[in-house]
Formats: structure tokens, C-alpha cells, sequence
DNA sequence: ATTTTGCACAACCAAATGGTTGTATTTATA
DNA sequence: TATAAATACAACCATTTGGTTGTGCAAAAT
């Protein structure tokens, strides 16, 4: 199996969408990530090691902190294939109604 | 660990991906989506499985054939989760906007 | 100076993932 | 009717995933 770390994956698991939740409201070090969290620091650190190599957060060391800040705009990639598979969609569409409207007077078994 | 079932899930598979794209442009039966797919009919039988699971493909047999049709209003909940931190991650900055204005006026200190 | 806090690194684990092959069954077709 | 096509079902496999515990170390706080 090949390790992917892309946008798509990193958005997959419910932990880390309540992760990128949470830094969209603000940057927060590890200690706030992992309150009310339910699992324990090492697991909030590998789901962020996860986020940062998918691009979806920066990790910056601040003294003995370290600050995790949501980088919201890489999430356009999702929105992007979305809206691509959708404008294939509806040009499916559009060439049903064009033949609809090409064989509407040839063919008087069109019924619907 | 526990087997994830949404639309999430569904998309987080390049492979997954590819057949929602090819099916973005009209049904098609199995074996369609497998040419030039470069994995094995039954590799694709078990994604369009996960597919139908989440609810992002629907599945209808037709005499020996089963076609498979796409459900890309099911993606609306992708798009939505995106927009919701979008949302949060500009309140931030109007909090912050607003933060600044208060103490304009204040403080003489208020650098870049 | 000692203790606490925050984190990194490693090992471990069960379950899920993303494939494969092999076999059987049903449905068209020659 | 025999054969080919389309699928279903099961077993298998290596790797990834999503967690855990345990240890050690540097930076703050007391």
C-alpha cells in the first residue's frame, strides 16, 4: 500500500476534521488540541504529523510549545474536484436535453 | 479500529476518485469502469462496494449487467464541512479587525 | 536546584485498507 | 446446447491506520 498524504486523506478522519475544527478558531498548541479530545497526546501528535505533511497545517516551535496553525486554504482542492465532477454532471445533462430536443420531431415514440 | 462509512471516506481513494469522475459523465457497468483502470475487476467491485456504502453510487442490476450511477448531491456534505471552517477562520479575522479598532486609540504602541 | 510541563521518539497492537487469486454461479450468445 | 461474459463470494496478503504505553529530554515554574 502507498502512504498518501494529500488533502483527501487528511480531512478522512473524523479526529482530524475536529482537530482542523478547532485551529480554524484559532492557532493552539498541543496540550489545547488534546483537552476534551478524548485521546491521548501521542495520538493528537501523530494526527498532526499527519495534517503537516498533507499541508493542511504549519507547526511552528515557540520556546517549549509548539503552535499548530490551520492552513484553510489548501482545502480548495477538495472544493475544486468537487465542483469538477459536478460541471461534468451537468453536462451530462445539457447533451440529454440537446438529443431530447434533436429526435423530439423525428421520433413520436419519445415518451417519458 | 473503527470502519468508516461517509462521504468523506469515499473520496479519500485516488482510485475511488477516478470512478466517481468516469461516472460523473454517465452510468456505466462494471466492466467499463475497469478498462484502463489498471487493477483487477474484482479491486474495482470492492470500491464501487464502499461507494454504494457511502451512499456516493447507487447500484442497479440489469439482466446479467449492474450499472452504477453517481450521487454527487451526497458531496454536498464535503463542500459544506469546508465552507463551516472557512466560516470560523474569517470570524477570527473580523474578531481580530475589531480588536484592533477597539485599541487603536488607545495605545500608541499598536505596530505591524 | 528541583519539580513540573510540553514534547519527541520508539515499540507495540488490532483492525482496516487496497489490492490479489481462485472458484462458483448466473445470464447471454454462437 | 455449449461456451463465453459478467458477476459474486471467499480467502489471502502486505501495508497502513489509529490508537496505546513507556522512556527520555529540554524548557519553565516553584
Amino acid at each position: 500500500m502507498i502512504e498518501r498524504r494529500d488533502v483527501f486523506q487528511a480531512i478522512a478522519d473524523p479526529t482530524r476534521r475536529m482537530i482542523i475544527q478547532k485551529l480554524s478558531r484559532g492557532p493552539l498548541n498541543i496540550g489545547q488540541i488534546v483537552e476534551d479530545s478524548g485521546i491521548t497526546r501521542q495520538g493528537i501528535a501523530k494526527h498532526l504529523k499527519v495534517l503537516n505533511e498533507c499541508g493542511v497545517i504549519s507547526l511552528t516551535q515557540k520556546g517549549r510549545e509548539q503552535f499548530c496553525e490551520a492552513r484553510l486554504d489548501q482545502l480548495d482542492e477538495v472544493v475544486d474536484w468537487v465542483n469538477a465532477s459536478r460541471r461534468l454532471w451537468n453536462q451530462r445533462f445539457e447533451k440529454l436535453d440537446k438529443f431530447l430536443a434533436e429526435t423530439k420531431n423525428n421520433n413520436n415514440e419519445t415518451s417519458r
